[in-house]
DNA sequence: AGTACCACCTGACGGC
DNA sequence: TGCCGTCAGGTGGTAC
């Protein structure tokens, strides 16, 4: 479930490893995540150059591959980055392929084919068309008090709400409601001004600790709900058991103990 | 404007 | 053992 913090990883990564390297060759096994554009145009862009730079929106991370030309890749729900040079390290659905004339490839790799795949001339553009809100790690505070301070939709869906805020699912959603003390059934805009300051500050905590713990949920802070999320877990801060439930069409868990119903 | 539901896709898992 | 339904969840569409 890449979101905000899994894709910001999947940046770090993709800079530390495959940027400034020639590329020789490109191909393009998972022709259906590509989107408003040809495979042969994915390689005529790509091949020749090299990686400059990348840049992170919500889920979707652009890498520049040359002026106003950039790849756009967003991970659905499985995806990942590999840099690798052995075959026998070659992930097992890789949908993208990049090879460069060091010997490595990077792969964007993903099962469930709900990726995307296309390019971009301008990432601000892109993120325009796309409609998508501010990257939730970016906020200004007045425009999250207008946002969420006038929406009629409960907690959870709205802070999933790409049009809001960009980056946070249905995971992170969870997190930052079970940190912020509040119900996820609760409606946006009843919010008081103390929870809403709140909700904003723990949505850049959040978000910032799971960066540090590399999104992996075995290193995030005792106090976080995300290791608990399964059948019979239980509140990391009262012991009690947690509470599973459909809301927005999603899996929710949270503690009906700590997180009250505004 | 918000919600409910469906589809997309693939693999894991539980029930029988 | 093996078949089947369900679940996982990001996005996007439709209908209400």
């Amino acid at each position: 479930m890449p979101e905000l913090p899994d894709v910001e990883i999947f940046k770090q990564y993709l800079e530390s490893t495959a940027l400034n390297k020639e590329i020789e060759k490109v191909e393009v096994p998972g022709r259906e995540l590509l989107e408003n554009v040809s495979a042969s145009a994915v390689k005529k862009a790509l091949r020749g150059g090299y990686f400059s730079s990348a840049r992170r929106h919500g889920k979707y991370l652009f890498i520049q591959a040359g002026k106003g030309r950039w790849l756009v890749l967003h991970f659905g729900m499985t995806g990942f980055l590999k840099y690798f040079k052995r075959d026998d390290s070659r992930p097992g659905h890789p949908r993208l392929l990049i090879h460069f004339t060091n010997g490595f490839q990077l792969a964007l790799d993903n099962q469930r084919k709900f990726g995307k795949i296309t390019l971009s001339e301008d990432p601000a553009s892109f993120i325009e068309e796309r409609e998508l809100g501010p990257d939730a790690l970016q906020v200004d505070p007045a425009y999250f008090r207008k946002k969420f301070g006038t929406s009629r939709a409960r907690l959870k869906p709205a802070l999933m709400n790409q049009k809001y805020l960009a980056g946070i699912g249905n995971v992170y959603s969870d997190e930052i409601l079970f940190q912020a003390g509040l119900h996820p059934w609760t409606t946006s805009r009843d919010l008081g001004e103390r929870d809403m300051k709140n909700l904003l500050v723990q949505t850049g905590r959040v978000l910032e600790q799971a960066i540090e713990s590399r999104a992996d949920p075995g290193r995030m802070p005792a106090s976080f709900i995300i290791p608990h999320r399964h059948g019979d877990g239980q509140c990391p801060g009262c012991g009690g058991a947690l509470r599973k439930e459909r809301i927005g069409g999603r899996t929710a868990f949270y503690c009906p103990q700590c997180q009250r119903k505004k």
